[in-house]
DNA sequence: AAAATTATTCAAAGCGCTTTGGAAACAACA
DNA sequence: TGTTGTTTCCAAAGCGCTTTGAATAATTTT
């Protein structure tokens, strides 16, 4: 059943069909009843092919695959993704999925996706600090926000959470603790969360009078393997410079600490604090460490709900000002911090 | 530029157009040059909606998350989905995910896809023994490829990989070495790919005269917890009743089941033989076990590419009969078997 | 009661592609 | 010469929706 017919069954014009049915202002309640009441009946679903063709816009939003693939950053993906298609699911929007392949190039791919039209705007996770996709897509005149944030001459929308203060919070809290040697695990520098998090880090410990031991800052892969190997390096320091208290970028690090911890026979929230941050994953995190972690957390989930809804707000309105948003991180103090001993 | 603007400046009718372009036959190969060299030229791209309305095709292919979510589940879930992503790309498809949120149930989802007509075809995973999906699906008349197999009255296509020959060999090679007290840890019995691994598995062992104890086969979640927790109640049964080797539905059980040994001071490869089942994610997994875990393994991101070669060639002869492929399984024998002893 | 508003409804023109049913041009055959 | 085939190309009719510009009906104003 399409709108013609149903229009005919009606005796109305398709004009009037198609406005009662999105809602125009200027069609009667009455006909508007009889109106929906017909569509219901027959279960008219407007086609979308159709749809798209007339408004020229596609009812899509674009997501592309990070092009450095590992476990933790999977699971993020597909955490933060999972959200995405809810939220546009419940708003009538599809999620289309893009990725680099081969000899084929990032770029090649955003290309691509706006070339053939088949978006109205794509959401980009894990900026780099400079990172060429935002000029890149202005050019190609794509709508866009980011999942995170970048240093960009051109304005952009983003959703963001507050990596600096979370950071700060934490080494904070490990300084008012009385730690004065705490070693930054951080993520790979090009990403602008880990440049943000290695300023509040910083900003808290100088702030606190406490010099920032730069052989006690180091990043990497946010697995397991880069805290156990880094963790092991630094706990074979002299006791006087070996540090007290470890703050990481993901609870897979924090495992590779507790595990180099373990064979030096120190005890996590005894021997050695802990902090690490804890992007929430199916609901459970940080708790079912054992100890239970000392933690900034944030839900990577609905981070993504959030998003699309920012996103179509964008689209629906487009001079309106880009949408930007900044969350507060928790540091929620579990059993993993201790005062120094 | 669209088509007529093109054919307007070749002075050739839109017709002669598309067809050139789309690779007819009927046009001389000098005017498909011709009109090749214009198109580059002026950067012509369909309009992907307009021959959407045209055709009746969406180009779209569509995947629903899984409706129960874990940590396992999202990484091979998105191992899978990565393939898929890719190969679309390849074969200029569009991957649309769906999900079920809230109140809406799995099969709304699909319904709902349908309806809408935005996917010309879906890919299932994770297909239960009773699946109510492709009963719904065929009466919806949505084509559809499932990965795995189910118990349906009704044809189907399929890619599946041959997990009972899989844990036949398994068994058998246990049987061989001479275990005669296996134990198994499957998946959830009502997923379909539990079912063959069990009837492998028993089969083996029935082969080679070895009666099957029911209580060492359990099934559960395919994580840590659940190889932690049956290992050890296995583990405490007397010495004569003790299972001496182990063969496991993951990875993640296979480490649940080696704490669970060292927690005994039993050595994997040593004291207690132990095979896994191993989805290759990220082109890592069983050989970086310790030790080098004997498994059977299978792609996971080969099979998404696979299905949606597929699902795409269904498309294209849709009265040609329904694709199915079921692909052996390696097993690879590593450090963790030894001869029972 | 006529004129001016306002509230409803409609006919028709796209959106940009594919595809049907010829037609024109040309060569080959009788 | 007329007929039959081939090749190559085209005009025009959709696909099912949105939206513009007008027309009609109902209501209010003068």
């Amino acid at each position: 059943m399409n709108l013609r017919e149903l229009s005919a069954q009606l005796g109305l014009s398709q004009t009037t069909v198609s406005r009662a049915l999105n809602g125009f202002p200027e069609v009667s309640e009455e006909t508007r009843a009889r109106v929906r009441a017909a569509a219901d009946l027959h279960g008219y679903r407007p086609s979308a092919a159709a749809r798209r063709l007339a408004t020229g816009q596609s009812g899509t939003l674009g997501l592309v695959f990070p092009g450095e693939r590992n476990m933790l950053g999977d699971l993020l993906f597909t955490e933060f993704l999972g959200g995405c298609v809810e939220r546009a699911s419940q708003l009538n929007y599809d999620v289309t999925l893009g990725m680099a392949h081969g000899s084929q190039s990032e770029e090649a791919v955003y290309r691509r996706a706006v070339r053939n039209a088949r978006v109205d705007a794509m959401i980009l996770s894990s900026p780099l600090i400079a990172d060429p996709r935002p000029a890149l897509l202005r050019q190609l005149g794509m709508p866009f926000m980011i999942h995170g944030r970048t240093q960009s001459a051109e304005p952009y929308g983003f959703l963001d959470i507050d990596n600096e203060g979370a950071f700060f919070a934490a080494a904070k809290l490990l300084a008012d603790l009385g730690h004065s040697r705490v070693a930054l695990f951080n993520g790979e520098t090009a990403f602008n969360f880990a440049a943000d998090r290695e300023r509040g880090f910083r900003r808290a410990l100088e702030m606190r009078g406490i010099a920032v031991d730069p052989g006690l800052i180091s990043s990497g892969a946010m697995i397991e393997a880069s805290g156990l190997s880094q963790a092991k390096r630094l706990l074979e320091l002299p006791k006087d410079r070996r540090p007290t208290a470890f703050v990481c970028s993901s609870i897979g690090v924090a495992i590779g600490v507790k595990r180099a911890c373990a064979a030096q026979g120190l005890g996590i929230g005894k021997d050695i604090a802990l902090i690490a941050h804890d992007d929430r994953i199916h609901d459970m995190g940080a708790e079912s460490f054992d100890p239970p972690l000392t933690a900034t957390q944030s839900s990577i989930g609905d981070a993504g709900r959030r998003i699309v809804e920012l996103c179509v707000g964008m689209l629906r309105e487009p001079q309106a000002p880009l949408p930007s948003e900044v969350w507060p991180v928790d540091l929620v103090v579990r059993g993993s911090t201790m005062p120094v001993g």
